[in-house]
DNA sequence: GAGTCAATGATTTTCGAAAATCTATTGGAT
DNA sequence: ATCCAATAGATTTTCGAAAATCATTGACTC
């Protein structure tokens, strides 16, 4: 074999992680025509692979396939930043409001301790406090995802997840970590105590709102 | 040029509509296996577009990946059509809630013109009067797709329309067309009669026992 | 001068075969 | 008899090139 990469099983797998990631970083930018020789460059294979990975990358939103005219990065836009966040209020209020309704002890270990490795580090970068930190964020969507998990609803969850990639784009867009205008550790501490005190309907409503607060701020960013 | 379709644009598109026609009508039985060779046989062309269907099927759950073992039809149970309807009541709901509440004259003449037309025909055929017509299904979808057509949502449409692709699938398994104990003309009346006079609320209610009645209905051919 | 049409170049899409991986079977050792 | 390793067969996955399609350019007609 050419090379056996630790848990990647097919070169497909490993060109959707890097062209999704070089849609994320912003490498390929809105609206940016992607060539099949760029990405194989990018990917280090052959074009059969390249193509699975557009189309699965297409299926989720991130890119765009014009027949015989080639894939672009999809555009952002405030009308589809707005849609998504209402979008996510309504299926992830939803799966909240159920989690905390049939969660047992297990799943609040589990938001307990997804909170705890969450707050334990701070937003921002040292060096560049404006900059978000990778872990930070994986830490947090690891908390949402945590809070919705006892839901019952893998077609929900699922949903909540695609949506949360997408969102994902635009709360990258943020270069700056929303100032001083936002008590985000708050937010996210309500939504771990009404989830705890099994408040379905509080929490869901805090979740709305959090959400509603970041598509605000991220709103910001289009008028520039 | 080998030969020219009339409206089809590329061979993986082909593939994807014959695919999913033969997983629709039975041909490949949930949790069959899925060859490549037979799957050229159908389709009638080489692996690469036969690859690119079954990307796309797979992300809309058709079909089911275990990497470099083979696709194979996604199977059904009893839970997974319960979780779908629970999630196309609440999107779709919400979907139609806003549709009524947004719809302008256009919107209304577009669904009182869907609901005309399936109304016009029997939903069983006249020869097997307990199998659907196709067409009457054609039909029944574009009603249920005008009646959020007004909603503003291109997410929640998407949304919409994938579950109600996953839905078909539950939806084609009855044979029977649920005999005489159910008024889907009434059901369907209604829905028009609430959207027409603009409640929002009851619309939204309407639909979700709609689907409610549909998925009971269905729940019975799992115990045969 | 505007518009149509054919030729050219760039790019996507598809093919047929090679490479990689998995599954089942056989043979042998404990 | 059971378990493990090696082999063979079947199948998926990837490659490199050919075919098909789209965009551009320039010539030609009206």
């Amino acid at each position: 074999m050419t090379q056996k990469r630790d848990g990647a099983g097919t070169r497909a797998g490993d060109a959707y992680d890097a062209i999704r990631q070089a849609i994320r970083t912003g490498d390929f930018g809105p609206g940016e025509r992607l060539r099949f020789s760029a990405l194989q460059d990018l990917c280090g294979m052959s074009v059969t692979p390249v193509r699975e990975a557009l189309t699965r990358l297409t299926a989720e939103g991130f890119t765009v396939l014009d027949e015989h005219r080639g894939y672009s990065v999809a555009r952002l836009s405030l009308a589809e930043l707005g849609d998504i966040t209402a979008a996510r209020q309504l299926c992830e209020g939803e799966a909240l409001r159920l989690s905390v309704m049939k969660g047992d002890e297990d799943w609040e270990a589990r938001v307990v301790a997804a909170h705890h490795l969450m707050a334990r580090i701070p937003q921002g970068r040292e060096d560049m406090p404006s900059v978000m930190r990778e872990d930070w964020e994986a830490r947090h969507g690891a908390f949402h995802v945590a809070l919705i998990s006892a839901c019952g609803s893998p077609t929900l969850l699922e949903i909540c997840g695609k949506l949360s990639l997408q969102a994902d784009r635009y709360r990258r867009m943020s270069v700056s970590v929303s100032g001083a205008a936002r008590d985000v550790l708050g937010e996210h501490r309500e939504l771990l105590e009404r989830a705890l005190a099994r408040d379905a309907d509080g929490a869901a409503e805090a979740l709305r709102e959090h959400y509603g607060r970041t598509a605000a701020m991220l709103a910001n960013f289009f008028e520039t």
